[in-house]
RNA sequence: GGUCCUGUGGCCGAGUGGCUAGGCAGAGCUCUGCAAAAGCUUCCACAGCGGUUCGAAUCCGCUCGGGACCUCCA
């Protein structure tokens, strides 16, 4: 039983074999800096973290990269013109740093509150300006680019002819046809420096009032907005690496001029597997800042946003989208949010219950042969639906499946010693590597300090005492008003209490 | 306009031609001092129309609807 991942480069499922097992080499676009993240941006992240983490689970040693995007043109929003140009002082002027600071900051913030790993390596595109001159330059000694005006452009038409010839022409990944687009664009050719449209930028000249700007053998300017995953990728992954990830909206043109870049460079298709996951959309569209309906992650965190009803916390977010196949859309909505967060709950009690237990299970004639069937087959399939393109919705389907079981046990509608010992251990054991180790969803397990957890025992005790002397009213008062801070009583079946907050 | 994806019950979503997806919500029951939780049972589907097939949500065609990319974009 092999990983097939599904790679956008061949449109099909594919065994994933690496290129020197059992290293696995790993390229993710990150983020542009120059905002807060949004929801949106939260679905890669997530989903590559759990392909890095079940990566590692099936033995690979991964080097994840994760770029940082902080060159190109830095506009805060909302503070746009005037700070371009205007004051002479230092402090007053918009330093570009200050915002990649802030933003990287608040991105990290956020990505730790996912409880995504971090990447092996988080190169920025500043960091390596001198890996894209150099490739740059590369690129134009082979005749692939030219300089016009201080800027430089990369000849996709030539590409195209030469490479098409060795069956890799300008458009293998997103599947377009670069004459269509020659077609209808000829008429701008004369206004611009380029020689055709299609053609993209590798260098840019900076204008007089670009504050981010490099020298080069071209001038001063910056780099384009392809080139640094290009040169990023290639000096820590290698010329020939095995997956590259990202967003659907970024298979063209961000991967195909990656892809033209690269191969110019070193004569090699960079990646061999291209994964893409899908759009979160909210009402059907798209969530981005040209349709006006970006929840940024910080909203989604307070609660703070008009189309929210509530706040929803980082797990909860994190679980609605494995909830779904990564290459499907996922329609965002309170509706569904809430639905997530209760599922979770309800999945997450269970696990912890089921991890405190010690002595369930047996090796006798108690078990109950086809409960312990159907429960193996059950934690079996987590691996079959992972290794099936990483069908994280049925492993949680999976799961809500073993939940009636757990559950009858705790109750005692089914006997402890219906399952074989192995069989629990083996159940213990695989909730807890996908849900912790792959899907890693235990988010909030801190808040938990022996102190609150001391003052509310003696709060169980002291309701306990008053519900043995049917003193109703006093045990209410505690339950109720416990409630109202958030925290909730629960009696269980054996007359004991617990509590979740 | 070009390229491509998609339409599943109140909501979110899996679905390899024949077998209950799953979750949330709703209804009933059990347990319970009451509640909550949990368990059990249950209601509600495959946009429409044709075709292929013994059999289609799943394949094909058409119609209608939604969306993505073609510009920075996760």
């Amino acid at each position: 039983m092999s990983l097939k991942l599904y790679n956008s480069l061949t449109r099909q499922k594919e065994v994933f074999t690496p290129i020197n097992p059992p290293y696995v080499g790993m390229y993710v676009c990150g983020p542009t800096v120059s905002g807060e993240s949004h929801l949106g941006h939260a679905r890669p992240f997530i989903t590559f973290d759990v392909i890095f983490r079940y990566l590692q689970y099936l033995g690979y040693k991964v080097r994840y990269v994760r770029n940082i995007t902080d060159a190109g043109h830095f506009e805060e929003e909302g503070r746009e013109a005037e700070d371009k140009i205007s004051s002479k002082a230092v402090l007053e002027k918009l330093e570009p740093m200050e915002l990649v600071q802030k933003y990287t900051n608040l991105y990290h913030w956020a990505m730790s509150q996912f409880n995504n790993l971090p990447p092996s390596i988080e190169p920025t595109a500043t960091g390596h300006i001198v890996e894209q001159i150099e490739m740059i330059k590369k690129i134009i000694a082979d005749g692939y680019a030219y300089e016009a005006n201080g800027s430089v452009y990369f000849d996709v038409e030539k590409y195209n002819t030469d490479f098409s010839a060795k069956g890799q022409p300008y458009g293998i990944l997103s599947g377009r046809v670069l004459d269509e687009q020659i077609e209808s664009t000829r008429e701008l050719d004369n206004q611009d420096e380029k020689r055709n449209k299609s053609d993209f930028a590798l260098w840019k000249k900076a204008p007089a009032e670009h504050i981010m700007r490099w020298q080069s053998p071209w001038g001063e300017g910056f780099p384009g907005w392809h080139i640094e995953c290009s040169a990023m990728s290639t000096k820590y992954l290698g010329e020939e690496f095995d997956i590259h990830g990202g967003g659907m909206d970024l298979q063209f043109p961000h991967h195909e001029c990656e892809i033209a870049q690269s191969t110019v460079c070193n004569h090699k298709m960079p990646a061999r597997y291209w994964l893409h996951n899908n759009m979160i959309t909210i009402n059907g569209r798209k969530m981005g800042k040209s349709y006006n309906n970006v929840i940024k992650l910080s909203e989604l965190f307070s609660g703070n946003h008009p189309i929210l009803e509530q706040a929803y916390a980082p797990a909860t977010v994190r679980f609605f989208i494995l909830q779904s196949q990564y290459r499907s859309t996922l329609d965002f909505g309170n509706e569904a949010l809430q639905g997530s967060e209760k599922a979770l709950k309800r999945l997450m009690e269970a696990f912890d219950w089921l991890q405190q237990q010690n002595d369930l299970g047996s090796t006798g004639t108690n078990i109950d042969t086809a409960l312990d069937e159907k429960v193996n087959k059950l934690v079996a399939d987590f691996d079959t639906f992972m290794n099936d393109d990483l069908n994280t919705a049925k492993v949680i389907a999976n799961m809500f499946e073993l939940l009636p079981v757990i559950n009858s046990i705790k109750d005692k509608h089914i006997a402890a010693t219906a399952l074989h010992s192995n069989t629990v251990a083996l159940l213990k054991k695989q909730l807890h590597t996908f849900l912790i180790d792959i899907f890693g969803l235990q988010i909030n397990k801190a808040d938990n300090n022996d102190k609150l957890d001391g003052v509310l025992q003696l709060l169980i005790n002291i309701r306990k005492d008053a519900k043995s002397r049917k003193d109703f009213v006093t045990s209410d008062k505690i339950r109720n008003e416990l409630a109202a801070l958030g925290v909730q009583l629960k009696d269980e079946k054996d007359g004991g209490m617990s509590y979740t907050i």
